[in-house]
Order: structure tokens, then C-alpha cells, then sequence
DNA sequence: GGCTCAGGTCGATCGCGTCCACGGACTGTA
DNA sequence: TACAGTCCGTGGACGCGATCGACCTGAGCC
């Protein structure tokens, strides 16, 4: 992970489907080893995938929700995280410093909808209460942020 | 946006550097034909970007913090807005029901940082207060659930 | 000094991206 | 029914990019 490393990270998280000569310009390398670089970041896990990021209400996903998660006291807190890793609404899932073990955003169409996650989340085993709060509208989301030259 | 520009918003938001060809097999068409297809998707901003998502630890973003904000009663909201845009740690924002107006995801490397983050959030003009809750981990985070067939 | 290894360049090949001309289905009109 | 226009696709062509293999260079180590 070396000054190259970091900008090809960032490239590529301003813009997923730049080519490698592109990426190969950017950074004064030549493509091939560009294309190692890339490769090498992708299997040791700093780059984990490339999306789409796509406007959720065009595919039928106009309603946002941040919805925090009480255990209660006999939960398995593995046997919760695999209840709600099944369900596919949940977009995103972060355990919490808290009472509140888990704070999941999700996505649905409806809120009709929203109301039937609620309920499943709150029959799920170990759940012992759930609070909702609805987004009335995504100002932005997972803007990349400039990468900072080295941590340390 | 049809059944094949649903699919092509699909693969790609599982891989946004599949290539047009590729895509192509997939769909059932042709190349140019994918291209021209995913051009529109782009410019009627369905599609907004293509983004490689990164480990963020690896790029020194260690701590994870959702942050609830209350604005005060003379709070201009569009002006709360640009503050917060201008901040690069905020890497989402959501404008919310309820107490707090805004919920902030945002990611600093350390718990430092994020103390510094929090005072100058409370020190922007038309914020009254703020609640941040640490994240201990991601479980997993934007994954991108099937799109269903049409939502009508 | 010489070996080894990591990580780069160069050159060649093959497939892909992209432009363009053409064609068929659908629609509205006479 | 015939016709024209539009939309959306296909196929061909061509230049660029992806990717492989051979080779080069510098650092670290016996």
C-alpha cells in the first residue's frame, strides 16, 4: 500500500469503470503493471467490488429507513446478525456501541412495506424492540472522501 | 427502462466493470446496442456513478459514527446543509422525520478525530445539538438488494 | 560479487469499445 | 392499404485496450 496504491484507490472509487491505461496515465505506470496493482488490491481485500451506484426511487426504492435494534437479554447476538443477513432490505448492518446492538438502514418501495419489515424485525428471535426513523430524502450517500496520504 | 435495462442496472450494480460485451451475453444483445442502453441509463441518472467499494480501514478510516442532528429554531436548513457537504468526513446525509433533521454517516481514522469532527458540528451555525453513536464494526454495508420486477 | 526476488517495461496478440450504415417493427396519417 | 417517420436493434470495421510472456533493473542477502 504505497503512495501509488492510494491513488489508484481513489481513482477508482471517483470512477469504477476507468480503464487501466487510463489509470496507467494517472499514475505514470505502464498498463500491465497498473493491472497488478489493481489485481492485488482486489485479492488482498482493499478493494472489495465495483458498483453501481444507482437512484434507488428508479428501481422501485423510494423509501429510506435507519432502524435501530435493542437485543434482549437471552439474544445470540450471531443468531440476530444471520436473521437479518437474510432479509434483503437491509442494506447495511453496523454493530453499535449502545443499548442499541444494531442500526441497519433499509430499503423498501412502500410504506406499507416498511411496516411489514418492522413487524418481521421485531418477531425476529432475539430482537427485543426495534425504533424506526424514516429519511424523507437522501441528501448523498457514500460520497468518497479524499484519501489521506498515510494514517500513521 | 424495461425488464433488460432493469437487468443491465442489476449486474451492474453487482460489478460495474463488467464489460459492454459481457453485458451483452448476458441480456441477449448486442454490444452497441447494451452501450447505447447503459449511456441513457447514465445520462437519464439512473445510474449516477460506478464506485469501487474499499476496506476502509485500509485507507485509514478506522472509526464509523452515525450522528443525529437537532437544529435549532432559527436554523436555515439549506444553509445547515452546505455546511455539512463542505465537511469531507460526512460521507452520507440523510434529511430525516422526526427530532433530529439530520442523520450523518461519517468516517474518521481516529477516536480523535472524531471528537474534533463532533465539536465543529456543534459549532455550526443552526445546529442546536448532535448525538453521535460509534459503530463497533460493519457487518456489511450498500449491498444491493435484487431489484424486483416493476414496482407498479 | 553474484543470487534471488519484486516489480517494473516492452512488444505482440486478441478481444472489446465504439462509430456508422442499414433494416425491421410500430404508429399515425391519407 | 400504402406510406413515411421514429425507435431500436444488428453487423461490419477499425483503432485502442487488456493481457500474456520475455526481459530488465535495483535492493537485499549470502
Amino acid at each position: 500500500m504505497d503512495a501509488i496504491d492510494l491513488s489508484l484507490v481513489e481513482l477508482l472509487r471517483g470512477n469504477a469503470r476507468l480503464s487501466y491505461a487510463e489509470l496507467a496515465r494517472q499514475v505514470g505506470l505502464s498498463a500491465p503493471a497498473v493491472h497488478e496493482r489493481v489485481g492485488k488490491l482486489e485479492s488482498s481485500g482493499v478493494i472489495r467490488a465495483y458498483r453501481a451506484e444507482v437512484e434507488p426511487e428508479s428501481i422501485g426504492l423510494g423509501v429510506t429507513a435507519i432502524i435501530g435494534i435493542v437485543e434482549d437479554s437471552a439474544a445470540d447476538t450471531d443468531d440476530v446478525l444471520e436473521a437479518f443477513r437474510a432479509i434483503p432490505e437491509i442494506e447495511s448492518c453496523y454493530f453499535m456501541a449502545g443499548v442499541e446492538s444494531f442500526l441497519l438502514k433499509a430499503r423498501v418501495g412502500t410504506i406499507a412495506e416498511l411496516e411489514q419489515l418492522i413487524v418481521r424485525l421485531n418477531r425476529t428471535r432475539g430482537v427485543a424492540s426495534t425504533r424506526t426513523s424514516i429519511a424523507l430524502s437522501t441528501k448523498w450517500e457514500n460520497r468518497p472522501q479524499p484519501v489521506t496520504p498515510p494514517p500513521a
